[in-house]
DNA sequence: CCAATTTGTAAATATCCCGAACAAATCACC
DNA sequence: GGTGATTTGTTCGGGATATTTACAAATTGG
């Protein structure tokens, strides 16, 4: 069933809770570790010297003030490892070279190989290299990588089961081929579930354990966050809330092809619903926006479309009771949206949920295969199973701070 | 942050892998269990001997028949402790005691008194009492309990937040005033929520790790596992579907106040909508069931229900990608809906959820609430956190015998 | 400068797990 | 019916880890 405890039973679980202390605070002392975890100061210090010979704490200071001798200060090594966060889009390929910090020490940006998925492979081999390279760092330290991807991710095998935009994607296996190219494990994840992940890490969701995050641009999808864990539902579709039966006729043959929902409020069904309008013709979603104040069709596209996804917002929290829905997307990160739904929202719930823009935008998917790499790295690293609890990610600067 | 690991750090692993194989496979020779576990022998026989003299497990039986010296088998004893399982509703209240099987071996039914919180508790104290002593139960003998109740029961504290129903309840505080009178823990948690819990254990559910329970009756509510894992919500108010923005307007006041679903298709709903359509006055829901072979207006009703409550299945799909999808309740249960919906579904899924009748009826919460006490017993005794993985409940006969 | 306090280390002890050797029981086969 | 192979379960010694107690070192406050 599971692999055999061959001799560090006990210490791993050590290992774990220090660890743990120092991603919650960046700088602590090993006396505040005993305390905090309950173990005896030896332990704490054997497990730091441990930790510190292979490399991945150093000391960090020291604290004086206070009455008594003063303490020295750990902190983990960011540059202990690096991962690489992959955000591959059907257009723009992504990828970042960050450290277990979260810090990001180098990026790029391409467009997307046309030439299907074995040279897209190749693509991203190539970029890292460079990558490693600009940052001067060498490829041992990589340990592990994240890659967004649009379309449906197998829960149970990792790999992508149904990948719109990339064609020959689905038939490859990415994740073989990635781990034989680059040397390294590349997990493949729904993008919209790291953009909710990345929100969860370092944007607006950052405290709260169950929300959603909805994205709304060309597709419509969210990513499920409930008790600090993802939820990806039994074949990895969940959050494919394009197929919600609003907007539209869900037994309507498009509806039932593309998502009701999606039909009725994706790119395509905002500008078919301004022409429907009288809009002028051959405009795009941006337009539509952009004449929002002078021009009669756009100003009631704009209506709406916030009045189906407040309903969307509705169905959404009736069933997941999120803490707070963030909004993202093109589209969905519109404040023009915003502030339309809380106005709609006020009018169907006696206490409206709370929204919040993304605070990433397009680099939410980015950020969070960065937070999800590190966090992968952290539980191979000092053996931490999978339900140990939610993400073992360092807190942003901002939370050390406060 | 958490408690000292006073002596036993490693032990406590070593139990917990040995009683986990327990409960997946009813009777296990010592030496199988430090095979599957990676133990070796004599931690396994160590393990043993502790939880035989402290009366968790006893010799079940002798394994013959291959070649070597036979295998004595060890089986977790029902009777090391008993829980109760408390279904507290509107009009009854529901006890039963069970062993750690889930085993019942008493349980009894009474209307539940009208006087408010205070009454409601003296009468579990009365029936527990009763039980135990019908059942010649020791009191030390029990170990826990939970309750079912309708309304919202606050993830942090566990205390019932609202209560329809029930005058006076939610004033109180109803778990301390258990604690106190019945000298035993009782968690409280939404009654669809267990219901959820009981078919996951031993309904139709069994083997999925995502699948939700949609309980259709005087109100409507849901019951969701992910992965294995209860969705309670941010305010413990996970799949309270009655709001699902489906069959009415989501900004009518109505809905706002009982929810727009529940208005469209919960008792009333249905009622309501059968004299629109010219039924006979003082019809009941049931009434409008056994007139659907034989009368327009029943006909058209229960396909309009169906009709809205497929467009329900398919928003909780879309949003959970739930494996399966229960029905249950009073009228939920009812095959004459799963008939329409499942053609319904036909026409606006591609590939249609399964969804299946709840196989416990009216018991569900009860066995629900039974199987969650028998998994707190388990966690408690065995040191188990709350992060070790999903429910840990002894599999159910028919089970054991596949 | 001393007392109080806190940090960190050292030594001794207890617990727990593992591997190997070994006794016991059972089956297969001659 | 006897013998060997196989599996079970125990005993024993060794190693790793954590805890407790004691103590040295450092720092603040008076």
């Amino acid at each position: 069933m599971q692999d055999a405890p061959s001799s560090p039973v006990a210490r791993q679980q050590s290992v774990r809770l220090v660890v743990e202390r120092l991603l919650r605070d960046r700088s602590v002392s090993r006396a505040e570790i005993a305390r905090s975890t309950g173990l005896s100061k030896q332990t704490i210090s054997e497990v730091m010297r441990d930790l510190e010979r292979d490399g991945w704490v150093h000391e960090d200071g020291q604290i004086q003030g206070s009455v008594g001798r003063s303490a020295v200060t750990y902190a983990l090594r960011p540059d202990a490892a690096f991962v690489l966060g992959i955000d591959l889009g059907g257009t723009k390929l992504h990828i970042a070279l960050a450290d277990l910090h979260g810090e990001i020490v180098a990026e790029s940006i391409e467009p997307t190989s046309g030439d299907g998925g074995a040279a897209v492979v190749a693509q991203i081999e190539r970029m890292k290299d460079a990558l490693l390279q600009h940052a001067s760092v060498s490829a041992q330290r990589l340990r592990g990588g994240v890659m967004g991807s649009p379309g449906m991710v197998d829960p149970a095998s990792g790999s992508i089961v149904i990948a719109p935009n990339i064609p020959g994607l689905d038939s490859l296996d990415v994740r073989a081929a990635l781990r034989e190219r680059l040397g390294i494990d590349i997990t493949i994840e729904n993008d919209v579930n790291l953009a909710a992940i990345g929100e969860h890490w370092r944007g607006n969701s950052r405290r709260a354990r169950s929300f959603a995050f909805i994205a709304v641009g060309t597709g419509i999808g969210m990513g499920i966050f409930s008790d600090g864990y993802l939820v990806r539902g039994a074949r990895g579709a969940a959050g494919e809330i394009a197929y919600l039966p609003l907007g539209g006729d869900p037994y309507d043959a498009r509806g039932l092809r593309f998502g009701t929902l999606e039909t009725a409020i994706g790119s395509a069904g905002i500008v078919e619903r301004y022409l429907g309008l009288g809009g002028s013709p051959g405009s795009t979603v941006r337009d539509v926006f952009d004449r929002l104040e002078i021009e009669e069709a756009a100003r009631i596209t704009i209506d709406e479309i916030s009045r189906i996804l407040t309903t969307a917002i509705l169905a959404v929290h009736s069933i997941l009771d999120s803490e707070i829905i963030i909004l993202g997307g093109s589209i969905g990160a519109r404040p023009e949206l915003k502030l339309r739904i809380d106005e709609h929202l006020g009018r169907c719930m006696r206490e409206p949920v709370r929204i919040e823009l993304s605070a990433l935008g397009n680099r939410a998917t980015l950020i969070g295969a960065i937070g999800s790499a590190i966090d992968l790295v952290h539980r191979s690293q000092f053996g931490i199973g999978r339900d140990a609890g939610p993400l073992a990610l360092p807190a942003a600067a901002a939370d050390v701070a406060a």
